[in-house]
DNA sequence: CTATAATCTGTCGAGAGACGACATGTCGAA
DNA sequence: TTCGACATGTCGTCTCTCGACAGATTATAG
């Protein structure tokens, strides 16, 4: 009645938020879901229950951080980037989850 | 304080072991973990709180059914097989499963 | 001037999947 | 008779994601 599947494979947004961070540099949260639904082709939607909690949690970890800004449009925003450990976090975690993927795609593909 | 990342990729359990029947025909719970944790070398861990409730959710889904029987230890076991609608799912399961891993890989490889 | 739409940041409760710990029991071997 | 492996299952907790909502601000259309 209430749940569908997530737009985003589980667990893997704070993947796609500190890549598209990597390489913009720096981006409010409402831009950075655009821009993540823009690069997937709108494949990937999210809502700002997820992109929110998820700006905090990597926040909490220490691999962002946010100083006040001003928009494009000339909104007061909050600018997002990678810190020094966030810029070394990118490729573990890219590692992290490839090692996983590869792992269950040599599962599928075994005792066939 | 109290919580690791999931031994298995979030989502892939209901796949490994659908695929797992279809390769092995029948099997009962434990022997299914065994032999998870078996093709794998021993990556994938689960415990028998992520077994069980699986189990039970794929014959909700009318994709497994099983039957009581003797075990080669001699112990009262429920061996679990592939329905035909779940026969039919595995497929459909992998695709949907290659499809995700797909959008991400080509995200984290675009604008690169 | 005022209404409305788009932008932007958050919070909340609910649902799903996985986990460790525990409860319960059986069987074979020491 | 005790112990360890086998085997099934439940419970409470955690994390991640979601939709819905709340609350602002700004530009634009009427």
């Amino acid at each position: 009645m209430s749940k569908d599947k997530p737009e985003v494979p589980y667990g893997t947004l704070d993947l796609l938020i500190l890549r598209t961070l990597e390489t913009m540099g720096s981006l409010h949260g409402y831009a950075l879901a655009r821009r993540i639904e823009q690069v997937s082709g709108e494949s990937l939607q999210l809502s700002q229950g997820s992109i929110y909690p998820a700006l905090i949690r990597l926040q909490q970890e220490g691999w962002i951080d946010c100083t006040w800004g001003v928009s494009e449009t000339n909104r007061k925003v909050k600018f997002y980037a990678l810190t020094e450990s966030g810029r070394k976090q990118v490729p573990v975690e890219i590692a992290n989850w490839e090692k996983a993927t590869a792992l269950v795609a040599r599962f599928l593909g075994a005792t066939s």
